[in-house]
RNA sequence: GGGGGAAUUCCCGAGCGGCCAAAGGGGGCAGACUGUAAAUCUGUUGUCACUGACUUCGGUGGUCCGAAUCCACCUUCCCCCA
């Protein structure tokens, strides 16, 4: 039996991942979709560490500038609309090289997680929201402990925004979430996957590249970028407002703190996002590890291209043979 | 030159004789995560032989049964008058 085979580069933000899927695309022939859940607004370029449209052109990329920032999305979406990029892709003879990091949407597509159909009840939420509020977190965590207790049991009282979702997946299809995840958790997945996550073991030399990142997306506009998105109505979208590297200069732009202040607050934000992203990865042990730390572009590239090799030989042998 | 104030654990900052290894916040570290996920949430943060012991609150010396807290001197910093 053989599954459609997917490679995804993944790990925490600025370790190098998007140069390393360039490169592997480029030799194994391949496409790239980005898997971050940012990359996919349309002029959210700088902030997002979007691929250049130079990069862009040289490889083709899926899963970017396909929202405006006004968009709701999801994982579901997200999953969705990657499998036809995947099918897309293998009907042009290429080979898929997801990257990004954000890890609920790997997991997801890579799991094949079953979320189930159901429609999204903003009122629900609203009402439930204001329940917490008015009879406090431990109040509205009894009422989901009622009726899925076992969701219950997995989630802090304090976080709100997860016990709403439970008692709203409930409420619109009549089955407690529990018993959505168990049933997924059954299910095979639709891919074989090779995840490859690029990490430093010291994690100071990662804290520097993000720093320094930082740096650069200021000199290239950053500041900019972030005023027209906010003409725009940036922050106050649903999702897109979320990202890191914007709504940071809000009190910039309120004159409450300096420019330098709400970059200092940019650098901790990402490397607080980078660390949050090595523990998720942390507890995937079919994760493929690479350590950069002291490596050459080529000695990592070298690494990577073994792995999807190996991985890969199947598809490999066959478009020679074409 | 004279007068006043301040020095606290990685940082900011509370404490002003015992209940103080010292509130709170930040940062760090660790963790959770199944439809907003770059989100949301949790734990931990002096050392050790860890239900106890030891070393910390600028320095030195003192008062006291007992000091981060009181006194003296010293060092550094800030403010006011000159």
């Amino acid at each position: 039996m053989t599954y459609t085979k997917i490679a995804v580069i993944t790990g925490p933000t600025a370790s190098g991942k998007s140069d390393l899927a360039m490169s592997l695309a480029s030799h194994f022939s391949g496409e790239i979709i980005s898997i971050d859940s940012m990359q996919l607004y349309r002029g959210m370029d700088i902030g997002t560490a979007k691929p250049t449209p130079e990069d862009m052109q040289k490889i083709k990329h899926h899963m970017v500038d396909v929202l405006d920032i006004h968009d709701s999305f999801s994982v579901v979406d997200y999953v969705k609309a990657a499998e036809l990029c995947i099918s897309n892709i293998y009907s042009k003879g290429k080979l898929p090289f997801f990257c990004g990091g954000t890890g609920l949407y790997v997991d997801a597509l890579v799991n094949s997680t079953e979320f189930g159909d159901m429609e999204n009840l903003p009122d629900y939420r609203e009402e439930l929201k204001e329940f917490a509020e008015k009879h406090g977190s431990e109040a509205l965590h009894s009422k989901l402990s009622e009726k899925d207790p076992d969701a219950a049991a997995k989630i802090d009282h304090r976080n709100v925004k997860r016990v709403i979702r439970a008692l709203e997946v409930l409420k619109a299809t009549g089955m407690p979430i529990s018993e959505w995840q168990r049933r997924s958790k059954l299910l095979p997945p639709k891919y074989d996957s090779l995840v490859i996550e690029l990490e430093y073991e010291d994690r100071e030399l990662l804290y520097e590249r993000i720093n320094k990142r930082v740096d650069q997306m200021i000199e290239a506009g950053l500041i900019r970028e972030t005023k027209a998105l906010m003409e725009k109505g940036l922050f106050d979208t649903a999702t897109a407002g979320q990202a890191i590297g914007y709504k940071e200069f809000i009190p910039y732009f309120e004159g409450v703190c300096s420019l330098d202040e709400c970059v200092e607050r940019l650098k901790i934000e990402s490397r607080r996002y980078a660390k949050r992203q090595m523990t998720w990865f942390r507890r995937n042990d079919k994760i493929k590890r690479i350590y950069a730390d002291g490596k050459t572009r080529d000695e990592i590239l070298d690494e990577a291209k073994k792995l999807c090799e190996e991985f890969f030989k199947p598809e490999l042998i066959w478009s020679v043979k074409y």
